[in-house]
DNA sequence: TCTGGGGTCCTAGGACCC
DNA sequence: TCTGGGGTCCTAGGACCC
């Protein structure tokens, strides 16, 4: 792992950006079918809601009413939100809000191609090289802005503006930044003014803009831990930061009391990080009707084996062996269990993947039926680097980059 | 009408070694 | 005979994120 140097500016502050495209995948799919422009759609499900050509040469676009299935809402565009529609609600239950609302299928090679092109656009204006970027999946990224000139003037204001203009420009589509002093005010930044955002936030703002949020909001509370500090008479931001610091370590332990404590103060002095190896990879997948261990176990066979010889390709396209080969199943009381071995040699063989998978399975119960499997390799390391595990090689070392600008 | 697929990180206990 | 630490590896589960 390479980590940029925390950067000055000047005036002894970072200048940290998050990027984050605004309701991406629906935005792509807007551009492709600009006919749907104000109405409300949602991404996800399976293959079949594919547009049909009409005779007219116009599509018909599958609505939610018929959905049936086990899909969840990746993306919904802004129309789709205001109707109650939002990531990772089941399409079942969205069906029942929004019965009109359009269904389109995902298509992550085309937001790939579109994820490569915001980042390279965003490259280019912040020109040093390697570029300060910090990739945060498909739609989001931390910028060091630290290092430009001009930024302590006016906080990044000019050069976030220019990002967004450079990106609208070369993809066609918007994006909210926040710029602060760091990571974490810039994800809450970047929120705040959506879509089309741009939030500049100092030391001096978290009282006012930072304080009156949702403890919930923070990159890191999740719904359990913001359950129990409900729990606890603490719903806000603002609350959380009022609570003594040895209180939330004696509630949540030494390590996430404290960090809680801090995150509230804005405090965070991670560093915006260029270059992470893969820690493992898998491929998993939810049948369309729950599957019994007994009565479809040629099924199950068939799809168990096809789920290794997919996780083997993609190592093998990755360049990487997985010494630790797991085994996840859910059943149908959504119950999930994991089991994993190590071994002797790591592997990228579809086989021997399977094998070890095969001896995972076998310490498992398999008295309920299943709604879910899934195979993963860890332990990563390149063919023939024996010994070595995540570390990156000298060469990679010297020659630090985005992955996700240049994957394939 | 329940809840996708791809990840990361943390905790915790036991084995094993020094 | 009993009592210690520390360190690393392995495994399982869970919270969280996009």
């Amino acid at each position: 792992m390479v980590a940029a140097l925390p950067g000055q500016a000047g005036d002894g502050e970072r200048h940290i950006a998050h990027l984050d495209m605004d309701a991406f995948y629906a935005s792509v799919e807007l551009l492709r079918y600009p006919q749907l422009l104000g109405l409300p759609v949602v991404i996800g499900g399976g293959r079949r809601h594919q547009p049909e050509p009409l005779v007219d040469g116009s599509l018909r676009f599958s609505t939610l009413r018929h959905y049936a299935g086990r899909g969840v809402i990746t993306t919904a565009t802004y129309a789709a939100r205001a109707l109650g529609l939002h990531s990772a609600m089941g399409l079942m239950k969205a069906a029942a809000l929004a019965p009109d609302a359009v269904l389109l299928p995902t298509d992550f090679d085309e937001y790939r191609r579109y994820s490569r092109a915001f980042k390279a656009a965003v490259a280019e204006v912040v020109g040093t090289d390697p570029p300060v970027i910090e990739d945060r999946g498909i739609d989001e990224i931390y910028i060091d802005l630290s290092g430009q000139p001009g930024v302590a003037a006016d906080h990044g204001a000019t050069i976030a503006q220019a990002i967004k203009d450079r990106v609208l420009e070369r993809t066609g589509l918007n994006c909210s930044i926040g710029v602060t002093p760091n990571k974490l005010l810039s994800k809450l930044a970047s929120d705040l003014d959506k879509p089309d955002g741009l939030t500049i936030l100092r030391h001096a703002d978290i009282a006012a803009r930072i304080w009156p949020l949702p403890a919930r909001r923070i990159n890191g509370i999740g719904p359990k831990a913001a359950a129990r500090l409900e729990a606890l008479g603490i719903r806000s931001i603002g609350e959380l930061a009022s609570a003594d610091a040895a209180w939330l370590i004696a509630e949540f332990g030494q390590s996430y009391g404290a960090w809680l404590h801090a995150a509230a103060h804005g405090r965070d002095e991670r560093v915006v990080v260029t270059y992470s190896e893969p820690k493992s990879i898998s491929r998993e997948t939810t049948f369309e009707r729950d599957l019994h261990p007994r009565t479809d176990r040629a099924a199950l066979t068939v799809i168990f084996t096809r789920l290794c010889e997919k996780l083997a390709g993609d190592l093998q396209r990755k360049g990487y062996e997985g010494r630790t080969i797991g085994l996840k199943l859910r059943y149908d009381d959504f119950k999930t269990v994991t089991r994993d071995v190590t071994l002797e040699q790591p592997t990228a063989d579809a086989a021997i993947i399977r094998r070890a998978a095969g001896a995972c399975l076998k310490r498992v119960p398999l008295e309920r039926r299943l709604r879910l499997l899934g195979v993963r390799a860890g332990s990563l390391a390149r063919p023939g680097d024996a010994g070595r595990v995540t570390a990156p090689r000298a060469a990679e070392r010297d020659v630090p980059c985005m992955p996700g600008l240049f994957e394939t």
